[in-house]
DNA sequence: ACATACTCGACTAAATCAGTAGACATACTA
DNA sequence: TAGTATGTCTACTGATTTAGTCGAGTATGT
């Protein structure tokens, strides 16, 4: 399960990334186009900017820009800043000399979800983003 | 993240497939071969036996047996049981007339990670726990 | 009757999640 | 150099979930 705040910054990611080439956007920008509350939104661009993925400017004028292309930034990148391991490997310990039958299943479980998040990148998200209104546009002028 | 409680219940399955054909196992004896705390364990064997994947016989020579044939039952079975959704489909909700562009990402993880829990059962998993064992065995033999 | 099991509902402590608040630093502009 | 619009940092708080625990019951075999 995806976090609130997970959720957030893929979203808040999407903005940045729709705004790429252009100028910096604002906190305010952004929590108003989503929806996020504004103090919890500073919050999650911070560590985003603390992981290498947000650049800020500071000042009149500011806000945030990505720090990388968005076609080189995956929902995986973003998924495992807020999210300790992507699958399982639970915390609790197995009895001394318990084989450990599980160990291989999370390990599949863990790949076989980085290799879904790992392959979607954001200028992508974009572009589907733009599609689906273009969808939701038609769908009303037929 | 799989939680305790889940990797708990999936162990104990693991016991009771184990003992297949056999008699029934108590509580005690599962906790004791697994270092689970017995009183949570009744719960999760109790919740286990009301989605049918167990069964209990009361009073003495008393204990749990499984409910359905070990070759069918899968760890996505169980994990359904304690894990909500198995992949994420988040809380909070969109701006009206916001895409949902992770919907159908959401969607691809779920279905990844039941491609990969749903194809492994317990009949399984037992085979797998043997092998480890002879392994670990193996290793010091050499 | 008695011992050995499972059954049920309520309870609690600790951790995590979701969000808030206040004081501060920086940068542009007049 | 004052003012305003930005981001920065640390700490705090309430709600929810997790991980158990407890006490009093109910069924079964001998």
């Amino acid at each position: 399960m995806i976090s609130n705040k997970c959720y957030y910054a893929l979203r808040a990611m999407l903005v940045l990334s729709r705004h790429e080439g252009g100028g910096p956007v604002t906190i305010s920008q952004i929590a108003e186009a989503k929806g996020i509350p504004p103090r919890f939104l500073e919050a999650i661009l911070r560590q985003l900017k603390q992981h290498g993925f947000t650049e800020s400017i500071r000042g009149k004028e500011g806000g945030y820009i990505l720090a990388q292309p968005a076609k080189d930034i995956t929902v995986a990148d973003i998924i495992s800043v807020f999210e300790s391991p992507l699958a399982s490997a639970s915390p609790v310990t197995n009895r001394p000399g318990e084989p450990d039958v599980f160990g291989e299943v999370w390990k599949q479980a863990e790949d076989a979800l980085t290799s879904v998040y790992g392959n979607i990148h954001f200028r992508k998200l974009v572009e589907r983003e733009d599609d689906l209104r273009r969808e939701a546009a038609s769908h009303y002028s037929i």
